[in-house]
DNA sequence: CGAGGAGCGA
DNA sequence: ACGTCGCTCCTCGA
């Protein structure tokens, strides 16, 4: 069967559940999707155009054939595989977290009822916010459809004098992590002790993968309970490890190739301090760069990427928004390159309307010649921020398509387990580590044409050891 | 069962 | 108005 096909009966099947032993088995289900049916040529047509309204303009399909396609579809057995498998998880210490943190928030939801004086569903926002305009007269923030906001950031600012958001907000982290992860993972643990997520091909505009059932692309990082739950990921075999492979600034990066600017390609060449780097322009004077302003370089630095306003990055960093705004506009007078590529980009989309990658991505953009500033701006950091994260989305499936193949070659027992858009996971006999770990960077760094992408390496027992 | 609110990751 | 995308949890009312 031709590639191309492979890649429509993927997108055919990509809502429904895969849920297969093995490829044998995953092949001949396909088959059944592969006769039929409208749904095929529909997701086909999603997986290009993410905006809708432009999926009857037939004349703008792909050829058969092209680059995307055939990356999709090489991609679609390695996913394949990669649900098969699973990814091995310890029950027993999931359920223990699940009930330490049962107990924490009980505990909180005692001690919240006792302050208030009555009892009442902290897990309710409709009851939260009684409780806290209604009964406690505290000015409100926010306003949403059904009130007044008690998010993390409104209860954050209350927290300042009241000490039942600060409980509220303890509460919420320790259900998040217990309902979500601790239980929520605990369920999906099926047979063999393994938990078997869905990979969606077509689920993003921005071409990346989508996890689901359970999601394995937001499971928690950080210290203490976060670093437990990952923890429970290791492989069920006795000597075998995790390595973890994660690339390093891979947008940042990215953005410096496809704009050419020489600072910012020259910053990565010298294997500088990339925020190191850039707080030297937004703090010409500063005789030293201080920890504070590596942090708002590297805010300012993230931000580029996604069309952060003034405002916005004022909110983050804590400053005001001229001030803010001031740091934006001098990353673009240092990075030059980077403005020219985006003045470029935009007078192309306003011409055409659509942005594409060379990879043969594209998407249309409505609003770049719009009338209204907000909609114009909205338009100009879609279309801006499209080619970057889809050739880093772009990357990451080449990369994953070569180390399955290199696996394969070289006869390796480790396997692929998890994408996380950046960051890939692996395990196998610890004896094969010191190769793996060879054969993943080569794989990885060389998986953008003319440009070598670092990756930073570790293995450990568990997904939360095996970290640089 | 779906909408709304909230929060997790990149 | 103020960055974006996608997934899942809980509550609440139809």
């Amino acid at each position: 069967m031709p590639k191309f096909q492979d890649l429509k009966i993927s997108l055919a099947l990509s809502d429904s559940k895969r849920k297969i032993s093995d490829f044998r088995e995953y092949a001949e289900r396909i088959h059944e999707y592969a006769a039929s049916d409208d749904a095929v040529t529909e997701a086909f047509e999603r997986a290009y155009f993410a905006d809708k309204d432009f999926r009857d303009e037939k004349e703008m399909l792909p050829p058969p054939g092209d680059a995307v396609a055939a990356l999709e579809s090489e991609l679609l057995p390695v996913l394949a595989q990669m649900e098969a498998t699973g990814v091995h998880a310890d029950a027993k210490e999931l359920r223990d977290i699940g009930e330490e943190l049962r107990e924490k928030s009980k505990n909180l939801e005692l001690e919240m009822i006792d302050l208030i004086g009555e009892p009442f569903n902290p897990n309710s926002a409709k009851q939260v916010q009684y409780v806290l305009f209604d009964k406690l007269k505290i000015p409100s923030g926010k306003k949403i459809k059904t009130g007044f906001s008690v998010d993390s950031d409104t209860l954050e600012e209350i927290g300042k004098n009241y000490a039942i958001a600060n409980l509220i907000l303890e509460y919420r982290s320790y259900e998040k992590l217990r309902a979500t992860y601790a239980e929520g993972l605990l369920k999906e643990i099926g047979e063999g002790g393994r938990i078997h997520t869905t990979y969606n091909q077509v689920a993003t505009s921005t071409g990346r993968l989508s996890s689901e059932s359970p999601n394995l692309q937001n499971v928690p990082s950080g210290e203490g309970y976060p670093a437990r739950i990952k923890g429970c990921f290791r492989p069920a075999e006795a000597g075998w490890k995790y390595l973890v492979a994660d690339y390093s600034q891979i947008e940042l990066r990215i953005l410096a190739h496809l704009s050419s600017d020489g600072a910012l390609l020259n910053a990565f060449e010298l294997g500088r301090d990339i925020h190191a780097e850039t707080a030297k322009f937004l703090f010409p004077t500063a005789k030293e760069i201080s920890k504070d302003m590596r942090r708002i370089a590297k805010t300012v630095n993230f931000g580029v990427i996604y069309g952060i306003t003034g405002f916005g990055l004022s909110k983050t960093i804590g400053t005001s928004p001229a001030e803010a705004t001031g740091y934006i506009a001098a990353f673009f007078e240092r990075y030059s390159g980077v403005r020219a590529y985006y003045d470029a980009l935009l007078e192309k989309a306003r011409t055409t309307g659509y942005v594409e990658t060379a990879l043969g991505r594209k998407r249309f953009v409505k609003g770049l010649n719009d009338s209204n500033q907000n909609i114009r701006k909205g338009a100009e950091r879609e279309a801006t921020n499209m080619p970057v994260q889809w050739t880093a989305a772009d990357v990451v499936k080449r990369a994953m398509v070569s180390v399955a193949e290199r696996l394969k070659r070289g006869k390796f027992e480790s396997r692929m387990i998890m994408q996380v858009h950046d960051e890939l996971v692996f395990e196998g006999p610890e004896s094969e580590m010191p190769d793996l770990e060879i054969l993943v960077r080569e794989a990885m760094e060389t998986a953008l044409p003319g440009y070598r992408l670092p990756v930073d390496i570790a293995t450990g027992s568990n997904w939360a050891s095996a970290k640089g």
